[in-house]
DNA sequence: CTGTTAGCGCGTTCAT
DNA sequence: ATGAACGCGCTAACAG
């Protein structure tokens, strides 16, 4: 099994130089004189040598690869974060190593062990919540990590996101200015702070400064899916709810499609605004009402900021808000 | 920077014993006394020790890690194919470095190449076709090689599909039974074998069965985007189409969206077939009618074969067909 | 069962 | 501008 053997020694023997020189015009080291560059470029095209990025990596102690960790590469919205990460990887000269980790603790932190030990330079993670060992792992590794679209109540590590209080305070007002007074709160885990958290509290603001109670059976916690929307709709009926912000593009869509099954007509029965405006939005009939985010650009930031953590630049701000806005399209009045 | 640097010479030292011992208990080598085990393993939990897989990559000329290449990581049918891979992957400890290459030729050898350059053990390929300066790279590299859901027409690699041809012949084939004289096939890039070669194959033999004349007319090239699927309804009707197949759920959507927003009734006034049977099929509304292919599992499978390459396994069948089916939900009569 | 000794392929001083 | 030599952390024979 001889792969492809061919070493940096066999270049400089064959150009008739040292090991050195070779490194250096394969790093691009401007101390090389322009003769002996060009009949080392041209042996390594001859030769077709490729530099092996292991022994790279062993030497110089960087690896050029990230690891991200991303709860499910198939749900859309982590999807649409990971291909902002991976496309501002490329322009960096990294490149990823995908991990899903069905946002099971146990399997992020052994995923993130193993990343560790691969050597990576710096991590991405996303997922609902960081927690306390999670967090431990993060620290004794001097490892640079960011969040994307997650989030760290305790703001330890670098993160960018989007003001989800403020984000679902304005849909929520936004529904009751169309004038409901019984909205649902439909979103995933109520532990993953973005929902339990923040978004609850921009909901129960924007109650507040309406003067409208809260009711706690208004709020639904499910999981983000398609079929859990569906299922979830008769128990939301059932609240006598007319409107709901739902946490997850499909999980709406669900929420959708079960009502609209039903027999209800949107907007006029019901109302719903979801959080992602993913391409589900536009592809769901009736369109989905959604406070917008910039998925592509919340990975992209979020990769572009451990860029500059791996390279030790200056960080004026370790979290960063992008930002959000609210567009209303077939499934509010 | 003193990132974490314990070496196994440091547990060495520590436990009393030699490198090779340590390295053993590591490696799980069964030459060891269950005492000196004992000890290592203490040592190493003490030291929290983690061992170098960089390193390990350069001894060992193995890295255990896979490279994929991804059209998208964005389009539900790659990703669904992704999860798979990343699945199995993880249950033979190897990690996947995941590259988008948006089937640009360019960008996948390019990609190919920085994966090769990275040692990975292996290469599973996801894309339109393999170009010949494409199967020139992968020959040149000893590294195995499998395409997901991707094929080439000259078997020179393995891979893991669907009968493409069969699946839309069956498809037309119903539709034809349903009534329908004039069927558009509507896919996307046509020099993609699965589409030009195979789908398109097997749309002719359905018609030809039928006794019904091909009509070039019929044939809408386009690109995998709900927005194509909406933009090319007028033409597809234009054409006097009573049905379509369409070669992607997000376009077929795109279809049927546009011809209900045009205010036709589906699947009375028009019926469609797509190809892939995504989670989408279910989302949309009416749910979309599909040649159903297990997604999940051609990932899967295709990364199980990879397994079985990278260990030089005796293989079979390099190119294996996965069992594909006829769904009819909301789209056909 | 355990230790010694070579590399693996390349980056990096330090001389020259 | 270029070369010699060492080391990155670990695996792999080979002895013992």
């Amino acid at each position: 099994m001889e792969k492809q053997t061919i070493t940096i020694y066999d270049v400089a023997r064959e150009a008739g130089v040292s090991m050195a020189t070779v490194s250096r015009v394969v790093n691009g080291n401007p101390n090389v004189k322009p003769a002996t560059r060009k009949k080392v470029l041209e042996v390594i095209d001859r030769l077709d040598y490729r530099p092996n990025a292991v022994a790279r990596g062993l030497a110089s102690k960087k690896t050029t690869t990230v690891g991200v960790i991303i709860p499910d590469v198939t749900n859309i919205y982590f999807s649409s974060l990971a291909r902002g990460i991976d496309d501002v990887a490329t322009m960096y000269k990294y490149n990823i190593i995908l991990a899903n980790s069905d946002e099971n603790g146990q399997k992020e932190i052994q995923v993130l062990n193993t990343l560790l030990a691969k050597q990576v330079d710096g991590i991405i993670f996303m997922g609902n919540q960081v927690t306390d060992s999670l967090r431990h792992e993060f620290q004794r590794s001097k490892t640079p990590i960011v969040l994307a679209g997650s989030v760290d109540p305790k703001e330890e590590v670098g993160s960018v996101n989007i003001d989800y209080v403020a984000a679902i305070e304005e849909a929520v007002s936004t529904l009751i200015k169309h004038g409901n007074k019984k909205i649902a709160f439909v979103t995933g885990n109520l532990d993953d702070p973005i929902n339990g958290m923040y978004r609850l509290k921009g909901y129960k603001q924007a109650l507040n400064k309406a003067n409208i109670d809260f009711d706690a059976n208004l709020i639904f916690e499910t999981e983000y899916s398609h079929k859990a929307g569906e299922a979830i709709w008769q128990k939301v009926k059932a609240a006598g709810a007319t409107a709901a912000v739902v946490g997850d593009d499909e999980l709406a869509i669900g929420l959708v499609n079960g009502a609209t099954d039903d027999g209800a007509k949107l907007p006029n029965d019901f109302e719903v605004i979801t959080s992602n405006d993913s391409k589900l939005t536009e592809i769901a009939r009736p369109k989905l009402s959604s406070v917008t985010q910039p998925l592509y650009d919340i990975g992209a930031v979020a990769m572009r900021l451990l860029t500059k953590m791996m390279n030790k630049e200056e960080i004026d701000n370790e979290t960063v808000l992008l930002p959000y806005g609210i567009v209303e399209r077939g499934t509010t009045k």
